[in-house]
DNA sequence: ATAGGGTTAG
């Protein structure tokens, strides 16, 4: 090619093989031989000697050869552009196509496009808008890679704003107000598309000469980003019409809008298409296909998806993982992170923020603790997804203390870091941290969303502060325009209630200006139970069963209720409804993990090899307790039983062999971390405070509702719970 | 030369 410039030069023959076919150059003293030669037998700089220095990753190099380059030709300045956005330079890149301007040297062909993605990369709307005046009057507007890189360019600096997550705020996309401005394009819906913020996207895309298929994936693409589904899906049709197939590109951009409308029917007829054309070995395809099933809760479909990857790529392992654990899938998303290791693939950022929950809601602090030190030597610590996903772990393994530690060593934590940190405080006991790092919310991170509203009304829930949680409901629709949901209003019904404000808290319910669920129904059933209201409970569970006739926790509670008042006539009707409708009660199970194992608890479980141990351990703790004054309350032991076999029943509750197993097997002043599958039982609850004094031990229990932090007697959650 | 996939808090 350039080899026509050489043959003034004694060593141009040699040269020539190596211009011709510069993959034979493979490593950096090559090509600087290379270089050398060059600068021997030419003056002016090879463009080729950019690529290739660029091609080995070398930038530094090219860099180098380019700032001592004393007038670099227009083909060089292309090379060096295209070169440096190739390899992620962008402003490096912009700025080689300044210096190009500045002296005036003419553009050489296929370097606006590069110029335009760096602009898109850099987000830099100024750049972007000047360099598209330019490419209009030295006459580019007409190029078809040129506008295509432009389109992209638009499409980036609309998002330029938002954090890239997926659910940016949707534009109206519904069919009406169609027709407008038809005449250019002949498209319905073009109007509408100019007046959005893709407006100069798509004047751009209507003024083309001429347009491919990037063109018009480019267009759709813009489009499902923004949130206009419709036009979006449309205008696959009109590309159709116009003669163009769509691709995989086009596939991978509309996957997303049916995982985010839950629409797993129409994500399989496009599954369907895939696999007609052949594109579901693509790997974009497969990971969209895998996170579109995991949406739609189809988290099978998700697995066949990847098995059926014959190359899956780290993206497509991320996809696999965070879609089995977002459906509950924990022990499996940890075992593919597993495979993932094994297989020799380097987790990145994503990978843990979508594993991390696993261990959230397993409880499993060692395996977290694990991670955690893996994203430390990943050097992904400061990531605030990460971040986020640890201090959520920390909280929900009974860590508070570090989670706050996480959480204060973020640099900037997001809305989603102080909700998580919020709700930690709030799930531990200590409102007044979680009220007042709310406070700092407001004022360091701005509107706090209707998230960070469930949080703080949880705290105070938990709290028992009426007044607080009041102002906080308030606050949230006056200050913030926020219209509650049915998560706020559960939290202040479940406080009221717990308050023993059970009138007020029917009444609220009543009048919530969305339907009541059961479940809200069932918290003020539960605080009926603990209020001793047996009157307004039947009233409640009439609510309940008229909504859910199979719901069987409140036939359960009901049935404690009945029990609780001594009308056992009541409980056997209940029970023989149960039995009916063949609904089985929950087993109440604790687990406890020691030296990397896990042993779990049934009530009144015998099966535990050391249940001999355990038993005579209960019964020597026992003693001590009731000499420090502990009387057994066996009010909610709900069987018709003699009061002392009531006793005898309490101490086979799950938590209590749990936590004497801990105490027997663990050095003194290990703290004890008990999970268990229901709330607490009262005297379970009073023993364990007994408990915890006379061994002298920490003794963390979460139950199903919140974390219980027993220490000299007493518990974080101030017997509010 | 220009276009694509995955993540955290209730």
């Amino acid at each position: 090619m350039l080899s026509a410039a050489i043959p003034t030069c004694p060593l141009a023959p040699l040269l020539d093989p190596f211009l011709r076919h510069s993959s034979s150059i493979q490593t950096r003293s090559q090509a600087q031989q290379l270089h050398a030669l060059l600068l021997k037998s030419h003056p002016r700089p090879f463009p080729l000697l950019f690529s290739l220095y660029s091609a080995l990753g070398l930038v530094r190099d090219a860099r180098l050869a380019f700032a001592a380059a004393p007038s670099p030709s227009p083909p060089c300045y292309a090379a060096v552009i295209r070169c440096s956005t190739a390899r992620g330079l962008f402003d490096y890149s912009v700025s080689a196509f300044v210096r190009m301007r500045s002296f005036g040297s003419p553009l050489a062909d296929a370097v606006l496009p590069s110029v335009l993605k760096s602009c898109a990369a850099l987000r830099d709307p100024h750049l972007g808008t000047a360099v598209h005046g330019f490419l209009i009057r030295s006459g580019w507007g007409a190029d078809l890679f040129t506008a295509n890189a432009l389109m992209n360019m638009y499409c980036k600096l609309c998002h330029a704003n938002d954090d890239g997550r997926r659910n940016s705020p949707a534009e109206v996309s519904s069919g009406d107000a169609v027709g407008g401005d038809s005449r250019k394009s002949g498209f319905s819906h073009a109007s509408k598309f100019r007046m959005g913020p893709l407006g100069s996207v798509r004047k751009v895309f209507d003024e083309m000469p001429q347009r491919d298929v990037v063109s018009w994936n480019t267009l759709i693409a813009g489009a499902a980003e923004s949130g206009m589904h419709v036009e979006a899906l449309e205008m696959i049709k009109e590309m159709g019409v116009a003669g163009l197939k769509p691709d995989s590109f086009t596939l991978s951009s509309v996957l997303p809008i049916f995982a985010e409308y839950v629409d797993g029917y129409k994500g399989m007829e496009i599954h369907g298409f895939a696999i007609r054309h052949a594109f579901d070995t693509d790997v974009f395809i497969g990971s969209s296909l895998i996170d579109m099933y995991a949406n739609c809760t189809n988290v099978d479909y998700s697995r066949r998806v990847f098995v059926l990857l014959p190359n899956p790529d780290p993206i497509s392992w991320n996809s696999i993982i965070a879609g089995l654990v977002q459906n509950g899938m924990f022990d499996e998303g940890l075992k593919l992170f597993r495979e993932m290791l094994l297989c020799r693939i380097k987790p990145m950022p994503v990978t843990f923020s979508g594993i991390m929950p696993a261990c959230a809601h397993l409880t499993t602090l060692r395996l977290g603790i694990q991670l955690h030190g893996y994203v430390v030597r990943g050097g992904f610590a400061g990531n605030v997804f990460v971040a986020s996903s640890l201090v959520d772990m920390y909280a929900k393994c009974g860590n508070v203390h570090i989670a706050r530690r996480v959480f204060d060593g973020l640099p900037s934590p997001d809305s989603v870091s102080w909700t998580a940190m919020i709700m930690g405080y709030a799930l531990h006991g200590p409102a007044k941290e979680a009220l007042s790092l709310f406070q700092r919310m407001e004022t360091e991170n701005g509107k706090p969303n209707h998230v960070a509203f469930v949080a703080v009304l949880t705290a105070c829930s938990h709290a028992g502060l009426v007044d607080e949680a009041w102002d906080y409901f308030h606050r949230m629709s006056n200050d913030y325009g926020i219209i509650p949901r049915l998560e706020h209003y559960a939290a202040v019904a479940d406080l009221l209630g717990r308050a023993g404000k059970l009138e007020e808290a029917y009444d609220f319910i009543s009048t919530m200006h969305i339907k009541p669920t059961a479940s809200v129904w069932s918290t003020l059933l539960g605080a009926c139970r603990v209020h001793k209201n047996a009157k307004l409970a039947e009233n409640v569970a009439a609510k309940i069963f008229d909504i859910e006739p199979n719901n069987m926790g409140s036939h359960v509670l009901m049935s404690n209720i009945y029990s609780a008042a001594g009308r056992w006539n009541e409980v056997a009707k209940l029970r023989m409804t149960m039995k009916d409708k063949g609904m089985k009660k929950q087993a109440a199970c604790s687990w406890i993990e020691i030296k990397n194992e896990l042993h779990a608890f049934f009530a009144h479980d015998t099966s535990h090899p050391c249940y001999n141990k355990i038993t005579n351990a209960l019964k020597v703790l026992l003693g001590q307790m009731e000499r420090e004054g502990y009387v057994p309350n066996t009010e909610d032991v709900l069987h018709d039983i003699e009061e002392e076999q009531k006793r005898n029943m309490l101490c086979g509750h799950s938590e209590r062999l749990a936590i004497a197993f801990g105490i027997i097997s663990t050095p003194p002043g290990t703290t004890i971390r008990v999970t268990k599958n229901l709330r607490v039982c009262v005297d379970c609850h009073t023993a364990t405070k007994f408990i915890s004094k006379i061994v002298g031990r920490e003794i963390v229990v979460r139950d199903s509702n919140r974390f219980h932090h027993f220490k000299d007697g007493e518990c974080s959650c101030g017997d509010y719970w």
